[in-house]
DNA sequence: TGTACATCAGTGAACGCGCGTTCACTGATGTAC
DNA sequence: TGTACATCAGTGAACGCGCGTTCACTGATGTAC
């Protein structure tokens, strides 16, 4: 859907920079982070190679604003799943879970500029934020479970935070890289984050020991 | 102790293929899989940019030997932690997490080159059977710990397999990337993967729901 | 031990390429009056 | 409603750069006799 040559009418393009944007997660998506040229970006859309500086610094400010926008869409996508932990935390965070790899696999581009490309947190102006709040999402979700936990026997909310992180980006990232075709694998993503999920929810007696 | 242009002592180098990959190892920690060059890793070994090509195709098969070569010494040091599960299963499973954050953070480059230059596992003669001499490793551990838990409640040991190579290559690429740095954790990725992994065990029932 | 010669592993110059970025410019747009 | 003008968002040519790769070459090495 990004803006192509052909639609354009005039001598200004009308939304470049949205169309850059589109253009960068379309190569990206193809040849990964660092394969992304802003010359191609622009050829994409339409546009001298000089227009892009109109709305960019450098190329580098690009990947920057993916990255933003992408911590931002992720965070929303998380508390969305997560709904409170309505109707018990257990479903709500397994739809956490789905939330997260459909991310990954919609929007990889996006989860590449974010973990990936580089880009640097403090160079970034709102990059810290927006991940904070992604990360912020997990760690709510985290603490309610945890809720249902004896008290001496809680795990820090922050490492429980990492673990599901963990295992969550490990699965997404196996399964981008044609790692895990190796073994051409007969399985989703999805069923090896919910059930290594259910496993680890079992772990901190979450779950009853016999449930499936 | 890549050996260098001061080295050199005549016109031959002696041992160019080996300082080669050395300093492709070198330039691709610094500057990932993507971001190395030919040339510049020639410079490195004091010689002229077309001397590689006495010793590799293209850029790419430099790639592809660093990946073939590290998954082969990847699969080597799993297998030497797991040391046919002794003393006990948990003991030497705990090793084998610990050796893989271990390969990860001691030779980045290595493992940015299995897992995340795209080298082709078709065009790369080797690099199959080496991962999945890897993947081998981990498995037999899997099913070794699985020989536990009573039958009706096992998982497939591929599916266990993934879980643990999932929590694992998460752990080790968050640290990796400065992405856990964000919040400034003050924990260890040995420390995040091991206590991961005990509530995975316990989740399976391997080790019981009061250990610590 | 000495010599002729094949082979090996380098050199260095050159190529075409595409990139990021800058520059002076210009066409289109919107606003004040 | 019309006009002057400031501003905005493009152009296109040019730059210097470093890259991957090829080529004809040459110095060093090792081996046959």
């Amino acid at each position: 859907m990004s803006k192509r040559k052909s639609d354009r009418t005039g001598y200004h393009h009308g939304n470049l920079r949205a169309a850059l944007l589109n253009a960068a997660r379309e190569l990206i998506e193809e040849k990964g982070a660092e394969g992304f040229t802003l010359a191609e970006a622009a050829r994409l859309a339409g546009v001298s190679p000089a227009a892009p500086y109109r709305h960019f610094k450098d190329r580098n400010e690009i990947l920057g604003a993916l990255a933003v926008d992408g911590f931002e869409r992720f965070a929303v996508e998380l508390e969305a799943a997560w709904q409170q932990g309505r109707p018990d935390a257990v479903t709500a965070f397994t739809r956490v879970g789905r939330a997260y790899l459909a991310f990954a696999h919609d929007d990889p581009a996006a989860y590449k500029a974010m973990f990936e490309a580089g880009v640097s947190l403090d160079d970034t102006p709102g990059l810290r934020t927006a991940s904070g709040r992604a990360f912020d999402s997990l760690r709510t979700s985290a603490a309610a479970l945890l809720a249902r936990v004896p008290e001496d026997r809680r795990p820090p909310v922050d490492l429980m935070g990492f673990h599901i992180w963990a295992l969550s980006h490990g699965t997404a990232t196996l399964f981008a890289e044609r790692s895990l075709g190796r073994g051409r694998v007969p399985i989703s993503s999805d069923e090896v984050l919910e059930s290594g999920i259910l496993v680890y929810l079992r772990g901190l007696g979450i779950l009853p020991a016999d449930s499936d």
